[in-house]
DNA sequence: GTCTATATATCGATAGAC
DNA sequence: GTCTATCGATATATAGAC
């Protein structure tokens, strides 16, 4: 059963926004390697914003479902524990990953884009309220760093030198251990 | 003793280029601040990427600096414990912080800009080899993510709920533990 | 050193045929 | 659903006067 072309057309606007960057890369271009003219692509999105926000939603969703968790929870330890599990699970779905990294390496060039202004608020929101509100500035850092390191450590090692399931992992134990007071 | 114009077009560009993003800067914003035409810029800086290259130069000095000190050390934990403060201590010199954080959120954009890729190298280099050659994969990705924490920081948490000082302070803590076996 | 004026290219987006 | 053709805006960069 073959794709439709409105994923194929967020597949590779994904990955070229993620390789060169979202102003870098131009409608011709995606365009192109689906193998059809410009105009094409607008029969299937409104605007060139508009692919990012079909990208950002379900994530955004599930960011949202996450802020609505922690918020009925204590802000106890082993909440935190339990609130990196579930956002690293969460990152595992489909193209999840790749979206936090587009997102990440693209925060100043999508300023200004409402999607993507409500998906740095909850992030902000979930990193603010995982911490008791008498923690100390470090454990504050430390707290927002496990989050973070969960999709940042793809980034920090040479490519090659690890697999993604090794990465997944080791960014895991360290996350936890972030928790530990 | 007033800043000549070469020093103002540089501090402009950083932050435009920060707040905005590379591509969404264009040339005539900067002159605009700066209150000239954009084609006076051309006469200090022979194209747009050059002016990010000037940005970087210093920074890429510093940081091979770093690279060739680490590499006459041994891998030992005493000589990572030194690396990060060496690192901490340079990006409080003037504009690093500013510039690694630009890099950090232009690093799509500016794929395939000559300087930044080296500095990206040479960042990698510092990352691989500051580990020993039997490290596990939770250590790599734990001594990284030290010396990424480092200007991450800001980033991390809502914006004024911390000062610069708190912030610096407390990423170098975590750092610090992140390179505790 | 800075200006006006302009060359040249590319972008996002639309109109309308098929 | 995809095409050709094109609009209007903006970008980087340059030429040449002052």
């Amino acid at each position: 059963m073959r794709e439709d072309t409105r994923t194929r057309i967020q597949e590779i606007a994904l990955r070229l926004f993620t390789e060169q960057g979202y102003e870098a890369t131009s409608l011709r271009e995606i365009a192109e390697e689906l193998g059809v003219t410009k105009a094409a692509l607008y029969y299937h999105f409104k605007t060139k914003d508009d692919i990012v926000a079909s990208l950002v939603e379900t994530r955004l969703a599930e960011l949202e479902e996450l802020l609505d968790w922690l918020r009925s929870r204590p802000r106890t330890p082993e909440t935190r524990r339990e609130l990196i599990e579930r956002y690293a699970a969460g990152l595992r779905a489909t193209r999840h990953l790749g979206i936090a990294g587009f997102l990440e390496r693209n925060q100043t060039a999508l300023r200004g884009h409402p999607t993507l202004t409500k998906m740095r608020e909850r992030m902000m929101e979930l990193t603010a309220e995982m911490s008791p509100a008498d923690a100390t500035p470090t454990e504050r850092v430390s707290h927002a760093l496990a989050l973070f390191a969960l999709h940042t450590g793809k980034w920090l090692v040479k490519e090659g030198e690890l697999t993604d399931e090794e990465i997944h992992q080791a960014t895991l134990k360290v996350a936890r251990r972030l928790l530990e007071p």
